[in-house]
DNA sequence: TAGCAACTGATACTTTGTATCAGGCATAAC
DNA sequence: GTTATGCCTGATACAAAGTATCAGTTGCTA
């Protein structure tokens, strides 16, 4: 079974930092608040512009952080650009983009990791980890021209 | 159910440009001889070390002239680098990419799309494209240290 | 074989990300 | 309160991946 965006545990990234043993600071302090305001996915670059105080090395090596701490995913758009994007759960789940405002939802489906093991008993080897993405039109965007 | 590696229909990459309108040339041949020797994914910088005589931005132009004709698919590794890979099947299909070899194989499983269109009666919007990667030991690598 | 368009290599540039480094700031010790 | 230590910062230089430009070459076509 799917379940969409699970729970809303908005995690205090500014506490996730402080758990690892890094310490709490101004710019860190508004790249969190800006990233826990953020529903789409963001490039480094366009989130550097976003906090001109902010120097641009210090955000990615922020963004890098959170990387490291689960909090934040990369993810490719469907033309295969590398992006990222907020975790809200701490767990493996996946990613459905929407290919027009970029908003990210994520989500478990029991059916993903059946699937996988599925393909895991009739191939050669063993599988490692895997990717699922979805591109879509939300609910929230005008929907396309169709398949 | 899952088909590897689906019947290797050798394409024939220089028929395929000139079938786009493109002509055969030299350099173009050269690549195209390089990459129907490739089982791995690669990177466009590697390809155009290992064929010094052809300029950089050629070997950049024809991949990108490949990937338009679906001959060469985009992948990322499982920290998400960008790398390339040859298509040997022209339709919809997914990859799985060895994480010590590069080895790639293409592979279509119907439960893929089964599970695909299983999310999309769940969510709010319309599923437009999917992108599904497995990351393995292939059978040809020593085992890993196990998942 | 001449003309034209497609193609090429060299090079400069852009984008994305990392390394370096001097200076600033928080924390703990004194 | 002051000092010492080390983490953190911004600026900057650099690296990797990819694109744009441009003059010269190549290969069709007439």
């Amino acid at each position: 079974m799917v379940s969409l965006k699970a729970s809303g545990s908005q995690t205090n990234l500014v506490a996730l930092l402080e758990d690892r043993g890094y310490r709490a600071t101004g710019p860190r302090e508004a790249i969190a608040k800006l990233l826990e305001r953020k529903h789409e996915s963001f490039t480094v670059e366009a989130l550097s512009e976003e906090l001109p105080s902010v120097g641009r090395a210090t955000v990615y090596r922020t963004i890098k952080l959170f990387l490291e701490a689960g909090a934040v995913c990369k993810l490719a758009t469907i033309d295969g650009t590398q992006m990222y994007s907020l975790c809200r759960v701490g767990h493996h789940h996946h990613h459905s983009v929407c290919i027009q405002c970029g908003a990210v939802e994520e989500f478990r489906a029991a059916a993903v990791e059946q699937l996988i093991s599925a393909i895991s008993a009739e191939i050669l080897g063993e599988i490692i980890d895997h990717r699922v993405e979805l591109y879509v039109i939300c609910g929230y965007c005008p929907p396309g021209p169709g398949k």
